[in-house]
DNA sequence: TAGATTGTTAATCGATTAACAATC
DNA sequence: TAGATTGTTAATCGATTAACAATC
């Protein structure tokens, strides 16, 4: 088992989504599940589901099935989510504040440690516990703290000036929130984007082409 | 012309940000570009760029290139910007909010109508000019001002519990911003999901994986 | 006309699905 | 043992890339 070849982006993307699913059969008190019963569940091919779990070697048993909660566990180490990543926010709006709660209260893979926000106004308000500093601040607190992940949330002109700095700095992944692509100026680190307004245009296409051919028949 | 092969789900990924980047370059003035120059600002190829566009028909000129305004506004037409979906909100949180104000300010193809939430101390507070109202009149509202479109921003319990009920009473395509996987139980109308918790597990990934190996060769 | 660049077909590559032998 | 279900290989399908003739 030394070693692997690489996992594709596809099934890298169908992890977290397994995860939800096996978490929530856990919590339901199933601990024993089927490629089968889980690929109705999930709208997937139970192909597929073996396939996928293949890729990190055999975490099931024939005839039986799958361990829910061994699976779940399995995957979450895959993932990663018992680090702790010492993470700052860039950015304290409604979206900072919403990812802030979400990052904190499930705290899967992250510490939040440190928000930044430009609006003086904002400065020493608390989040979760958290106060929030003008981004004046940013340089020295990186000094001492050594974050690595940064989350953006702020304009895209604002990310683009800062994003050469948060390297510099230290941060070697980036979760996106703004519309800036961040990849393109940030290359060979970890980048992951929440594109909503990307997301927003897609689901307008989607009804738009529902509206002209998808209701009746096809 | 009558009638086109479906467009596949990748290419309409991809509109959206074809669509950003476009409309960029319009806004700085440049009129003219090749799928080779745009192939090397968006790190694409440039014959997945010309095969991306030829799917709606010949947008171009040989020897020439695009015309940016008219492939801007070609794009933002078979987006279907410009529509204007009557749009509800559930859900006033932070993230709903964020989510509000992109809507808002954008209004790319939504307009957005009314925004409930069950928490009765946020009744009649404004968004961008539109008051919160309490939950319990979604059905008089959608009755009188017939939204076609949801925008969900709730915790994944409630929206398990109201997504039948936006069906019934006529929501025709769903924006989901809950964990909840809305599409397998709303099955045959659009759907679009923002996941941020897979979204940061993903990330997660991507950063175990590349401390593990991305640094040091391969 | 010569140069540039598209539109489009063919080749490659990767991801999904189907099938089935291994095995619990 | 017989039945169930995995792990894994082979077949199919779709998406990306390469190539080039058409044409501005």
């Amino acid at each position: 088992m030394l070693e692997e070849q690489k996992i594709s982006i596809s099934v890298v993307k169908r992890l977290p989504r397994y995860y939800r699913f096996l978490e929530e059969l856990k919590n339901n008190g199933i601990n024993r599940i089927s490629s089968k019963e889980l690929s109705a569940r999930m709208g997937l091919t139970a192909s597929q589901i073996r396939q996928d779990f293949n890729c990190f070697g055999g975490f099931g048993q024939q005839g039986y099935g799958y361990n829910v909660e061994k699976l779940c566990d399995e995957i979450g180490e895959i993932l990663g989510l018992s680090a702790k990543h010492k993470t700052i926010l860039l950015g304290a709006g409604n979206l900072g504040r919403a990812v802030a709660n979400h990052v904190f209260s499930e705290s899967k893979g992250f510490t939040l440690i440190g928000i930044f926000d430009r609006k003086e106004s904002l400065t020493g308000q608390l989040i979760k516990g958290i106060p929030v500093r003008h981004i004046d601040g940013l340089y020295d607190f990186c000094h001492d703290n050594s974050p690595t992940v940064a989350i953006i949330c702020l304009p895209p002109d604002a990310t683009r000036e800062l994003c050469p700095e948060l390297i510099k700095l230290g941060i070697t992944a980036i979760w996106n929130f703004s519309s800036y692509d961040v990849s393109l100026h940030c290359p060979n680190i970890p980048v992951e984007n929440v594109h909503i307004g990307d997301s927003l245009m897609t689901i307008c296409y989607k009804i738009k082409e529902y509206n002209e051919k998808g209701k009746d028949g096809e």
